[in-house]
RNA sequence: GCCUCUAUGGCGGAACUGGUAGACGCGCUGGACUCAAAAUCCAGUGAUAGCAAUAUCAUGUCGGUUCGAUUCCGACUGGAGGCACCA
C-alpha cells in the first residue's frame, strides 16, 4: 500500500465514474450551496493557498452529502482580465490558447487534489456561452440607466496602457502590475454603483460575513453625517455649497477652499482678476496622480482667487475663497467650509497662508495645533454654551433649515464604478453607436458580441482599445435604425464575469437565459461563500451590488446573494515570508502531492492551524500527516472480528464523532484532524479493534482524506463505499463520563486531584476534597472559610 | 489619525458558558531494533529548585472584578487587515 498516487488515481475516476458530486435541480433532498472562489488560470498553476479553502470546503461539501444533502460545490475559471492577457503576450500566443492550457493545468492539479467539484457545471467566464448573459446583463444596467459614459479623469496604467477603477488603482499604484498611476481624461462607461451605497450596507444585516469583511466593506463605503451648507457669494449672484460633518463649528468658519477642477472657476472666469495663476496652479494639481495629491499632505498649496468671495451665512463675515488640491473634486460637493481652529488641514492651510483661526469650541491650545476634541460653544451666539457636539450640530442644522441655507445630509466614499477597460481580453461592451439613434444596445438575438479572433491583440498607447483598429469589428449597422454604425471597442473588466457567475452555476448550460427561474428559486441564495481578504472589498462588493440590481429587476429571488462569508488565512513559506517566485520559496502542490500524497498534503493543511489565520509552511508537519495516514493504514492489520464498537473506548468513540461533526460545521478543522489523532492513538493502545470501530474512524476521516478512507474501507470490506455511505451518528448520553478526574483547588492552587462519580453529592465531593493528604497539608492551622464545589469541574476551599 | 481583529512553550496551535493552561502535531533529548542509516516503536519534553513527593513562577505589559481570569472590564505596548488631506 505505498503507492498512494495509484490509490488516489483509481477513486477518483472511481467517483467520476458514478457521478457520485453531481447536483441534482430537482431533488426531494435539502440543497446546500458551498462556493469557492473560481481562480484566474495564470501559468503559475495551483497554489498551495488554493488547496487549502479548496480542501476546507471540500471537507465542508462531503461531510454535508453524507448527512443527506443535495450539494452545489461548483468550480469554474476566471478567465479574462488582465493576468491571462499579460501571459499571452510574453508567451506570444492567444489569450485565448493560453487560457486554454492553463485551465487545463489547473483543472488537472484540482483533480489530482480530489476536490469533490461538480465539473458537469464548469465554466469560464471567456466561454462566449458565459459572457452572452454577462453582456445581456451589461444591457439590463444600460437599459435601466444605470450604465453611463462619462468622460472623466481616470486613473490610468501606463504600463497596462488601461483605465483603472479607484479599487485598482488602490494606493496610487496599478494593483495588477504595480505601475504608479497617473491621471487621463477618457471616456469610459460607468455603472451606477453609488446609488446602491446604502442598500449596499443595510444589505449586510442579511448576512453573516465574517466581522472583519463588514468592517472592511463598511470602510469602503465610507459613509459619513453631516450637512450640506450653502455659502452666498458676495459679488456675483450665486452659492458655494460645501459639505462639512461639522455644521455645529460653521460660525468658526474664516476662509472657503474648492478643488482645483471646481466648476465654479470656469464659470466667473471674468470675475477672476489672477486666473492665470488659477490655471497654473490647475495643471500642477492635474500634473500629479490623485495619489501623489493625498500623499504629499505635508505641505500645503493653494492659491487665493482674487475676485469672488463667500459670505459666512451665520455671521456675515466675508470669507477668501481658496483652491488647493487638499480638496477633492470627487467627494461632497468639492468644496468645504475652512474651520482651522477645529480642523487640523484647516489649521496647517490657515497658517501657511497668514489666515484668521477663530475658536468655537472651548478646550485646547490653538496657538498649537487644531482642537478636534469636545467642549463647550463659544463665540458662536446661539449656540453658545451647548456643551456636546451631537447637540450642537442638531440645533445648527435645524437652523439652518429653518432658514433654507443648509439640509442634513449624507456622502459616501463609494463612487460609480468606472467599467471601461481599454484591452482586448474582456466581454465587449455590447453596445453600438448610432450618429442618428446614439448608444444602442446590441440585440438579445445577436448576442454574444464575439471577441474577433486576431492575431494582434497588445494594448495601445493612444488609450484606445486594441479593438479599435480592427474594422470588421468597429463597423456594424444600428441595431435600432439599421444604419452604418460604429460597435463600442472598450471591453469591461475582469470584475465583471465573477460578477454573476454564481448564478451560472445554478443553471450552467441553460441556451434561453442566465439561469432559469427554477434554477434560481431552487438554490436561492449561496449558503458558504470562500474567498481570499483580498477580495473582501473589490469582488464582494461588485457582486453585491450587481445582485442587487438583478434583485432590483426582479431577475433573481433574493436581494443579497450569499449568506456566509469566509475568508482563509494566507498560507506563508516556511519562515513567514510571503510565498513568491523571485524568492524561490513557492510550494508547489503537485510536488507534495506526488511526495506525501494527496490524502496527506489536505490533512495537513486543514491541521495546520486556524483556518481563517495566516500560517507558514512546514514541511516537516506535512511529513506529519503523512505518518498519521500510514498509522492509519497500518493500524487495520488489527482488526477483529467483533461487532459494535469495542466497550473500553465505545465511549471516546461517541465523543469523536461529536467532536469531529461540531468541528467541522464550525470551520475547525485543526481541533477536527486532532481528535482523530487522539482516537488512533487509543485505537494502538488496545490489543485490537473492530470492524466498526476501524469504519466510524474511516468516515470521519473520509473528508480530510478521502481516497485513503475509501481504500481501506473497500480492502477490509467493512461496508458501502464510503462517498455514499451516511454520516456517523453519535448518541449524547455516551459522551458523558460516569467518572471524572477533577481538581482540588485551596485559595485558588491546584493541590490535589479527586476522583468523582456523575451521582456523588456536594457533601460526598466535599469530604473527598478535605480527604486529600496535600490538601490537609495545606489547610492546617488555618480557618477554612468556606468549600465552593463546582459539579463535575471543581473543587475551591477558601482558608485564611 | 479612524475602524476591525489579534498576542499562549523552541515552533504550529488546544482550552466548553470564568473552573486542573499547554490537547494534538512538529522539533528536540534518551532508549529499542539495525553492522550502520532510514523507517518504525518506547520514554521524556514550559521555566526554576529538588533523587522525589512537591514548591514557586508562567498565557504581550500594568491594574481591576471574582473563591477562581488565557477567558470579563479599563489603560498601555507590539502585530495583522481595512479606510484615509474624505471635509
Amino acid at each position: 500500500m505505498s503507492n498512494y498516487t495509484e490509490i488516489e488515481k483509481k477513486w477518483q475516476n472511481y467517483w467520476e465514474d458514478e457521478g457520485v458530486f453531481h447536483a441534482s435541480n430537482d431533488s426531494k433532498l435539502p440543497k446546500y450551496y458551498y462556493l469557492v472562489e473560481f481562480p484566474y488560470p495564470s501559468g503559475a498553476g495551483l497554489h498551495v493557498g488554493h488547496v487549502r479553502s479548496y480542501t476546507a470546503l471540500d471537507v465542508l461539501s462531503r461531510k454535508k452529502r453524507m448527512q443527506g444533502y443535495n450539494v452545489l460545490f461548483p468550480m469554474g475559471w476566471d478567465a479574462f482580465g488582465n493576468p491571462a492577457e499579460q501571459y499571452a503576450i510574453k508567451h506570444h500566443i492567444h489569450p485565448k490558447d493560453a487560457v486554454k492550457e492553463n485551465i487545463k493545468t489547473f483543472k488537472s492539479q484540482i483533480q489530482s487534489l480530489g476536490i469533490s467539484f461538480d465539473w458537469n457545471r464548469e465554466i469560464s467566464t471567456c466561454d462566449p456561452e458565459y459572457y452572452k448573459w454577462t453582456q445581456w446583463q451589461f444591457i439590463q444596467f444600460f437599459k435601466s440607466g444605470m450604465a453611463y459614459k462619462a468622460k472623466k479623469d481616470i486613473n490610468w496604467c501606463p504600463s497596462c496602457k488601461t483605465g483603472l477603477s479607484n479599487e485598482d488603482s488602490t494606493g496610487g499604484v496599478c494593483v495588477r502590475c504595480g505601475t504608479k498611476v497617473v491621471q487621463k481624461e477618457k471616456e469610459q462607461w460607468m455603472l451606477k454603483m453609488s446609488e446602491y451605497a446604502q442598500d449596499l450596507i443595510d444589505g449586510l444585516d442579511d448576512t453573516i460575513f465574517e466581522e472583519r469583511i463588514k468592517t472592511a466593506q463598511v470602510n469602503w463605503i465610507g459613509r459619513s453625517d453631516g450637512a450640506e451648507v450653502k455659502f452666498k457669494l458676495d459679488n456675483v449672484d450665486d452659492n458655494l455649497t460645501v459639505y462639512t460633518t461639522r455644521p455645529d463649528t460653521l460660525f468658526g468658519a474664516s476662509f472657503m477652499v474648492i478643488a482645483p477642477e471646481h466648476p465654479i472657476l470656469s464659470k466667473y472666469k471674468d470675475k477672476i482678476r489672477n486666473f492665470d495663476e488659477v490655471v497654473k496652479y490647475q495643471d500642477f494639481a492635474k500634473s500629479k496622480s490623485e495619489f501623489e495629491r493625498v500623499e504629499m499632505n505635508k505641505e500645503k498649496t493653494g492659491v487665493k482667487i482674487d475676485g469672488i468671495s463667500a459670505i459666512n451665512p451665520v455671521s456675515g463675515k466675508v470669507l477668501p475663497i481658496f483652491i488647493s488640491d487638499y480638496v477633492m473634486m470627487n467627494y461632497g460637493t468639492g468644496a468645504i467650509m475652512a474651520v482651522p481652529a477645529h480642523d487640523q488641514r484647516d489649521y496647517d492651510f490657515a497658517k501657511k497662508f497668514n489666515l484668521d483661526i477663530v475658536q468655537v469650541i472651548s478646550g485646547g491650545d490653538i496657538s498649537k495645533e487644531a482642537y478636534t476634541g469636545d467642549g463647550v460653544m463659544i463665540n458662536s451666539e446661539f449656540l453658545n454654551g451647548t456643551d456636546n457636539k451631537k447637540d450642537a450640530i442638531n440645533k445648527m442644522i435645524e437652523f439652518l433649515e429653518s432658514k433654507d441655507i443648509g439640509k442634513r445630509m449624507t456622502n459616501y466614499r463609494l463612487q460609480d464604478w468606472i467599467f471601461s477597460r481599454q484591452r482586448f481580453w474582456g466581454e465587449p461592451i455590447p453596445l453600438v453607436y448610432c450618429d442618428e439613434c446614439g448608444w444602442v444596445p446590441v440585440k438579445d438575438e445577436d448576442l454574444p458580441v464575439l471577441l474577433p479572433d486576431v492575431t494582434e491583440y497588445e494594448p495601445t498607447d493612444d488609450g484606445e482599445s486594441p479593438l479599435a483598429k480592427i474594422e470588421s469589428f468597429v463597423n456594424t449597422t444600428c441595431p435600432h435604425c439599421g444604419k452604418t454604425a460604429r460597435r463600442e471597442t472598450d471591453t469591461m473588466p475582469n470584475w465583471a464575469g465573477s460578477s454573476w457567475y454564481w448564478l451560472r452555476y445554478m443553471d450552467p448550460h441553460n441556451d434561453n437565459e442566465f439561469a432559469s427561474k427554477d434554477a434560481l428559486n431552487y438554490w436561492g441564495k449561496l449558503d458558504f461563500y470562500n474567498g481570499g481578504m483580498e477580495h473582501a472589498t473589490r469582488h464582494l462588493l461588485y457582486a453585491r451590488f450587481w445582485n442587487q440590481f438583478l434583485y432590483n429587476q426582479g431577475l433573481v429571488p433574493n436581494k443579497e446573494p450569499f449568506n456566509r462569508r469566509v475568508a482563509h488565512g494566507m498560507i506563508l513559506a516556511e519562515g513567514g515570508v510571503k510565498m513568491s517566485k523571485s524568492k524561490g520559496n513557492v510550494i508547489n502542490p503537485d510536488d507534495m502531492v506526488s511526495s506525501y500524497g494527496a490524502d496527506a498534503l489536505r490533512t495537513y493543511e486543514m491541521f495546520i492551524g486556524d483556518y481563517e489565520k495566516e500560517v507558514a509552511w512546514s514541511e516537516q508537519g506535512l511529513n506529519g500527516s503523512k505518518r498519521f495516514i500510514d498509522r492509519v493504514v497500518r493500524i487495520g492489520e488489527k482488526l477483529n472480528d467483533n461487532n459494535g464498537y469495542t466497550s473500553s473506548i465505545e465511549s471516546l468513540i461517541h465523543k469523536t464523532i461529536k467532536k469531529v461533526t461540531e468541528d467541522i460545521d464550525n470551520m475547525k478543522f485543526n481541533t477536527a484532524v486532532s481528535a482523530l489523532m487522539i482516537l488512533l492513538n487509543k485505537f494502538e493502545e488496545i490489543s485490537s479493534i473492530s470492524k466498526d470501530d476501524y469504519r466510524v474512524f474511516l468516515l470521519l476521516f473520509s473528508p480530510f482524506a478521502p481516497h485513503i478512507c475509501e481504500e481501506l474501507n473497500s480492502k477490509y470490506d467493512l461496508g458501502e463505499v464510503i462517498c455514499k455511505s451516511n454520516w456517523p451518528l453519535y448518541d449524547e448520553e455516551k459522551t458523558v463520563d460516569n467518572e471524572k478526574e477533577i481538581a482540588v483547588q485551596v485559595n485558588g492552587k491546584v493541590r490535589a486531584t479527586i476522583k468523582i462519580n456523575v451521582n456523588d453529592s456536594n457533601d460526598i465531593i466535599e469530604e473527598k476534597a478535605l480527604a486529600e493528604d496535600n490538601v490537609k497539608k495545606h489547610i492546617e492551622g488555618k480557618e477554612v472559610i468556606k468549600v465552593i464545589v463546582i459539579k463535575g469541574k471543581i473543587v475551591n476551599i477558601v482558608v485564611k
